[in-house]
DNA sequence: GACGAATTTCGACGATCCGTCAATAATCTC
DNA sequence: GAGATTATTGACGGATCGTCGAAATTCGTC
């Protein structure tokens, strides 16, 4: 229902008649409607979060290890979409207030183990020497910035309609890996994208770490 | 209404109590709550196009054009940052089907023009040799890059819980200028951020193409 | 197996909201 | 000033959210 037709076209009434549950049950899992989709976005985070963990263990420069999480991003996506789908609609729908403190208190803190681990990789590559911190650019600021692009692409393609009327030139989740490879090219994060096999890197990373969800990717074409 | 709760906050019997018309002829204007939130986004992007026409107008090479329309998009958040957030509301929610055809279509002419000279500026500097494009990416793929950034660090944000514990360590306004900044830094898009004194062509963008806007900014704080 | 307590499940109900439409008010034409 | 045309209104139907007392099921004890 929520891919369809939005938060609104997901009505517990219906809902409670599609599943074997009544709507007074489902109301003592979930205080609200919204409080139900935090609960979506929930298992949507926690997935990731394993997923971004097995990436963020991936042996390496730094640079490499944050390449690992965008494959394990992209992994996500392509396993899950209509996770990644529906973990949007929630984001933007305003469920701060409505949702569960608990469950939202989850859900932060797992968006923030998250943002963790990319600023920690970021803090390798300043200590490692492969990358050079240039004012006002916090590892913090980064790491934002790198979410900044994985959220906007995904938004601006999936959501809205094209901004241009050829066919979209580039694949979204194409787009959103070369808009990470160039922004940290621009920040000077070695080694650049023009002086390193970023393909084998992600050839390793799908052998090593996500063999299973690769051939399940595959299989599905 | 719609800042403070959000699309579903906005009832249409309380917004009839609080202005001077009643709901009946309020529908004789918007034909569903979602169109009347479009025509919200129309007088939105319609500004916006008239910062960004101006903007592209400012004489100097395609990066400082390019840095002008971020400081026309900067104008625009600082002088009607309740636009800004109401265009966001609207674009999030699945308004595409329930607003009027026409609206739809006007909103997304106006959203395909300012494209347009995004696309316009990166093709003016790939002719002059400014910019060297590398496959897979296009002129197009470029433009959707730097609203990818744009929409993503407003809605990181100012839509979600922070990121990061600390207070955060950029400005969200800084934070989407040094961001673009990196990214055409990684475009290798000449002059590059280091090899040119933006600031410089800030204030000159400011005095020359924005005065009133500026005053009214300073003023306002 | 039987009976009562505790827990779970249910769906009807009140409140709210969206969009309509027949009735009313206002304006215009001659 | 009367009739026609247009604009405005708020009550209404349909739908949805969240609640709550009743019904059903499970559990514990004899």
């Amino acid at each position: 229902m929520l891919m369809e037709q939005g938060f609104s076209g997901l009505s517990m009434d219906r809902l409670a008649e599609a599943t074997e549950y009544s709507k007074g049950t489902i109301y003592q899992h979930f205080s609200t409607k919204e409080d139900l989709v935090a609960a979506l976005a929930v298992q949507s985070i926690e997935y990731r979060r394993e997923l971004f963990e097995r990436a963020r263990a991936f042996e390496g420069r730094p640079r490499e290890r944050m390449f690992a999480i965008g494959v394990a991003d992209e992994v996500f996506g392509r396993l899950h979409p209509q996770y990644y789908k529906a973990e949007m609609v929630i984001r933007l729908a305003n469920l701060q207030d409505r949702a569960d403190v608990q469950r939202r208190k989850l859900l932060q803190e797992r968006d923030r183990e998250c943002a963790a681990w990319v600023r920690e990789i970021v803090e390798a590559a300043v200590a490692d020497g492969d990358l050079t911190l240039r004012p006002p650019w916090t590892p913090e600021g980064i790491a934002s910035a790198i979410f900044a692009i994985a959220v906007g692409t995904h938004l601006g393609l999936m959501h809205c309609e094209p901004l241009f009327e050829g066919c979209q030139a580039m694949h979204p989740c194409c787009l959103k890996r070369e808009s990470i490879y160039m922004i940290l090219d621009g920040f000077g994060w070695r080694p650049l994208f023009t002086e390193w096999d970023y393909d084998a890197t992600r050839i390793r990373v799908m052998e090593s770490i996500f063999p299973d969800e690769w051939r399940r990717i595959c299989e599905e074409g």
